[in-house]
Order: structure tokens, then C-alpha cells, then sequence
DNA sequence: GTCAGCGTCGCAATCGCTTGCGCAATCGAT
DNA sequence: ATCGATTGCGCAAGCGATTGCGACGCTGAC
């Protein structure tokens, strides 16, 4: 606007392909087709432009390349809340395959709401972004559908899947985890188990309930309901819910939990109630956090990679970017039973 | 190339501005204007447009605006780890932050090492971030001020900051906060204090190292240099150093974990030797873990708000985005002391 | 001496959006 | 009726890269 503006505004602008190409003495074309190994050069040009390039700390434009070549070397990574161990492990996974193959990941959290979500996938999309990572919360095939409609863009579920949408899943193996952990309750001779069951807005959060009910019913244990507690993903969340379950006429013996952050919830709560832990409650969970061993008792759960599973999810996702459509392909990573002294056993 | 392809190549694109304008009647221009709000329109036409956007599901591309504009409304974040609970909290509480200021996030892991701190920074540059927030590993003001010469680029420190860098920064309030705990101690009676310093390449790291030799001389106990250890900010890092410790002919009766990861590690060592907390050894920290009273013994740690320190950095460098060149801002966010066991109080 | 063929490189068009500048129409005032 | 001031909108020039196509010079064969 002023003239002082005009005067001082030869700031260092930091070089551009044209100047590259000025120095090196050919047109842009040429410069690009150098730094980029595309096209026949000859020898000498080739090692001009490379030099006048590094003589500039030439940095070409990711924003101006995306624009041309249409695509971003970016994946959007959307996730229900990244301060989650679980959610962070897995960003730190699929961070590192990611890298390995040149991506950028940019991130979006969803706050545990499908509103959050949409929004999120929505700027994602505008950034063109070549692909999504996301561990949905509980939005519709159809409304995931409607969002990204008309985009091409390859997107991988984990943790928390959208049925069939998609080009991959990962998932947890949820029901011989929450198998494992009831079986290894009744062999310690429970009978009235509750289930700390998390949301059901999460796919994870009703496989994991379904199996509950499956693996009681095997073990000829009524399923009656008013054992299993919802409630929200949290510390926060799961001990109101402790408290519902052993305020019962007929409490429980024995508690899974759906995740390692419900147990420290329902561990908070029986502290709160002067407890002891295993004696007067069992517990058991989904999930083994990495302090699991230093808790007071240590929680006995079913443990698996969590950086695999954004690992996973990423090397799927990398897959189906290169290769175009191939086939769905749904990964399950496998899980493991760690006794510690939580459910009953000797330390 | 083949024919078939050709004849598939209609595939469905999304609307793009100039298809807006089309539909409402009105050059490309003017389509621009009434969606940005943006010059004088009549109401008609602004209508139309915003009709015609809606229609087709308009939705612009946000790099072909970023390359025209010269502003991605994209912020880099750096961090040495993302898994690591006080960095993903961190993250969490800028993403917040920048979410409302319509900022989005591109994640980089350094990998706790200087060279991918650079690399990180290279990439976040290219792409052409409007401003950066970084926990640095180590990387000199001179290397910094290399790898960002040229851009104009805000950055603010956090946690772990360069000095006078950039153009604010974030820190803990470490030196009170070290203070706070070798003070509690010497309340306890002890003497023989150790510290678990962490890696001195974070400014973090250094400061705690330091304050803690001043709080021990403040309180007239020779800092004699056998107390302290130095290692990788993790529980596994921990774990030798504080064998090192206990081994020492005349061990430590206390220590202080400069992280509560480190503490962890520290408990898990004690575990392995049997020894009793707080009657064996005391143990205190920095960083109070959401699980802290759950740990057997519930750990005493001076506690903040990690959420906040991501999201005062982030707010620092809106602003600093918006308003360009003002004085340089550094922020602390203070601590406090909170006591359970493992320090010796009484339940 | 011509000309086909090859190896090198430049022209110019895009990618999708923003914006300075200027033209045309409308309006109020004289 | 004429003229300057608005008001409303379009033209075209970029932003910084990539790329299809054609031009140009040179070599070797006839």
C-alpha cells in the first residue's frame, strides 16, 4: 500500500525453478526434467542444473507440484482422540511406514463425535490428500459415503472399521481376546463377571461386547445384561459405571474391561471404595498398557502391538495408493494373554 | 495409452470453481468473490453463486488456493516422539487450539534425533507450513537458523526450546518444579539424592539436571556428581541407571526422575530387586501420569497440564502468524507439587 | 547433397484459484 | 440532458511446478 511497503518489500524470496533454470543457463522444463531424472539429458546440462540447484538450496514447492501433478504425498491420520496411548501408538506406527515411503501425515482428531469426524474427512479431502488412515467413531457406510463421494481417495479403517468401505481394514482380534479373558476368569471360578463395555459407537467397542455375550454363553454363563456397563472411552467415563455394577444387589466377582483405560477406571473406583484387588474384585482387560506391570495389582489383560496396527494400516493403505484397486483386504493382528496378578493369579 | 483407457478416462471430477461460475452465470472472478465474501456484490448474483456451489457440492482445493495465496493454513508440529504420553497430550492440546484458528496439522517424529528434526523441518517447509511448533532434540541455534534460513516461517518452541529462537516459546516451569521435589525430600530426611536426568540433549533435560544441583546446594547437600544419571527418555532407558544407582556403595536413599517415564523405569527396577518404596528407596517426579495414584506406591510428581503447553504454543504462534514480527514471547506454565506415597508421606 | 533418425531441449498449456485493474451501467445532482 | 461517482463484474495475469509435442542440430546412409 505505502511506499515504505514497496521499498521493504524485496524480501528474500526463496528460489524458484525459473531461477534454478536461469542459472544453469536452460528453459524450466529442462530444469525439472533434470532434478526430477525424467527425460533424455545430456550429461552436462544434467550436472548444471543440479549445481545451479544446489547453489541455490533450490527447494521446489510441494504446493505447486501437488497442484499439477494432483497428488500430495499426504495422508490425513483421523482418530476419535490422539492423546489416547492406544491412538497415539499407532500414529507413531504408521508415522514410521509412512516416512519409509515418502507420505506426510496430517492429523485431525475427531473429539469422539461423527460430526467431528465428517469435518475432518472433509478437509482432508480439500487438501487432496492421497489417502486416509481413520479409526472411525461411529459413522454410517452411508454417511461416509456421502462425504467422500465423488473422491477416489483410497482410505484404510482401523481399529474402529466402517463394514466393507474402503480399500482395508486392520482390526484387533476382539473376540478371542475377550475369550481369552473370560475363559481365564472362569478357570479362576467366576460366575458373575460384568463387562466395562466402552462405547458402541466404535465397531471395537460392540465386537468386543458381542463376544463377551458369546464367550458367557459358551461357558454356560446367563448373559443377563445387567452386568454390562456402557460408557464413555475414559478414566472419567468407567467409574461411574464401576460404582453402578457394585452398588448391584448381587455385584460381581469379576470385571473385563474393554480397555486398558476403563480397568484404571474401575481401578480408581474400587480404590475409592477401599477394595482389594484381586480378593474382593477381579479385573481384567483389553489392552496392555505399558505400565501394566507397575499397577497396584498388576493388570492382567490381553496385550498386542499397537504401533502394528497403525503400522499395518499404513502399509495397506501405501499399497492400494501405488497399486490402484486391488482386492479388500481385512488384516486382523493378533493378541496374547499376560497374566499378572489382577484376575487371581499368584504374582 | 491404450484406447480402453481412454474411453474409461471420464471418470467423475470433482466441481471445480470454474464449473460454479458456469452454473451461476458469472465469470470465474466473481464466483470467487461471493464465495469468499470478498468485494462488492450484488445479492443475486452473490446467491446465485452460493446456489450453484452448493449444487454441485463445491468444494475448493485448498492447494491451488494455498499456491495462489502463499498460505496453507497448515502448522507443523515436531516432536522427538509422538507415542510419548506428555508429547501426544501435547499435540492434543494444539490441535485444539489451532482447530479453532482453522489451522491444520502436519505431524513429523524427529525420532529423538537431530538429523530427523532436520529432515522434519526441511519437509514442513517445502510444503510451505505457515508456522511450525517444535520440540527440539538437540539442534544447535546455528544449525536451526541453516535449515530454516530463507523462510520467514514462525516458529515457537516448546518444551524443549532454542534459545531465543524463533519467535516465543513454551517451557515448564522446571527449575521450581525440581525445587519443589528435592525440598520435599530433604523434608523427609533424606540426603543422599539422586537423579535420574534424561538425555541433555532437550533443554529440558538440562534445566531439571541443573536445577537440581542448585536446590541441592540451596539446602547445603554436596552435589557430588555419583548421583546423577544421564538416559534415553524412556522406562527402558531407566532401568540400568537406576541399577547403577542402587549398586553404588553408598546408594541413593531417594531420587528424583526427571520424567515420569524415568520413573517408571525406576520402579520397574525396584520391582526386580524386591526393594520396598518408599521405605527402600523414595522416588519422586516430573511429570505427574494420569495413572499416578493407581502405581504401587502411588507416585508423588510435581503435575501440569500438558494439554496446555501444546495449546499455549499454539496460540502463541497464531498469533505470531497473524501479526506478524512482535517481541519475542516466552511463556511458562507452572507446576505443582502433588504428594502421595512414594515419597514417603503417609497414604 | 539429401534426408531419415536420433538425441536434446524449449514452447506453451495446464493444474484451480485469487486479485489488481478497468470497463459498463446505474444513480443523483446540477 | 450531462457529468462525476458509485457499484458490480469480467479480463487476464499470475502462484511454481510438470509434460506433450515439436523444433533444432547433428550424424550417417544412400
Amino acid at each position: 500500500m505505502s511506499v515504505r511497503d514497496a521499498s521493504s518489500s524485496r524480501r528474500k524470496r526463496s528460489a524458484t525453478l525459473a531461477d534454478v533454470a536461469e542459472v544453469a543457463g536452460v528453459s524450466a522444463s529442462t530444469a525439472s526434467r533434470a532434478l526430477n531424472g525424467r527425460g533424455e539429458l545430456a550429461e552436462a546440462t544434467r550436472a548444471a542444473v543440479l549445481e545451479a540447484a544446489a547453489q541455490l538450496d533450490f527447494r521446489p514447492s510441494a504446493v505447486a507440484r501437488s497442484l499439477r501433478t494432483r497428488t500430495t504425498f499426504t495422508v490425513g491420520f483421523v482418530v476419535p482422540d490422539v492423546a489416547s496411548p492406544f491412538y497415539a501408538a499407532a500414529l507413531k506406527g504408521a508415522q514410521g511406514a509412512l516416512e519409509e515411503s515418502g507420505y506426510r501425515v496430517m492429523l485431525m482428531d475427531s473429539e469422539q463425535q461423527a460430526a467431528g469426524e465428517v469435518a475432518a474427512l472433509r478437509t482432508l479431502l480439500d487438501h487432496q490428500v492421497d489417502g486416509l488412515l481413520v479409526a472411525t467413531t461411529g459413522l454410517s457406510a452411508r454417511r461416509f459415503a456421502e462425504v467422500t463421494r465423488g473422491s477416489e481417495t483410497p482410505c484404510v479403517f482401523f481399529d474402529s472399521v466402517i463394514a466393507r468401505s474402503g480399500v482395508g481394514s486392520v482390526a484387533l482380534d476382539n473376540d478371542p481376546g475377550i475369550r481369552l479373558l473370560v475363559g481365564h476368569l472362569v478357570e479362576h471360578g467366576h460366575d458373575r463377571i460384568a463387562i466395562l463395555a466402552g462405547s458402541l459407537a466404535e465397531t471395537s467397542g460392540i465386537e468386543r461386547l458381542r463376544a463377551f455375550r458369546k464367550a458367557m454363553r459358551r461357558h454356560g454363563v446367563p448373559a443377563t445384561g445387567q452386568y454390562e456397563r456402557r460408557c464413555r472411552w475414559s478414566v472419567e467415563g468407567a467409574i461411574p459405571a464401576t460404582h453402578e455394577l457394585l452398588d448391584l444387589p448381587s455385584p460381581p466377582t469379576a470385571v473385563v474391561a474393554s480397555s486398558a483405560e476403563l480397568a484404571l477406571g474401575c481401578l480408581a473406583a474400587c480404590r475409592e471404595r477401599r477394595l482389594s484387588l484381586p480378593d474382593d474384585l477381579a479385573l481384567v482387560c483389553f489392552d496392555d498398557p505399558y505400565f501394566g506391570d507397575l499397577l497396584e495389582p498388576p493388570l492382567t489383560a490381553v496385550g498386542y502391538e499397537p504401533r502394528e496396527v497403525g503400522r499395518a494400516a499404513a502399509t495397506l493403505l501405501v499399497e492400494a495408493i501405488k497399486d490402484g484397486d486391488g482386492p479388500y483386504r481385512a488384516v486382523t493382528v493378533p493378541v496374547e494373554l499376560v497374566r499378572r496378578r489382577s484376575c487371581g493369579c499368584p504374582g
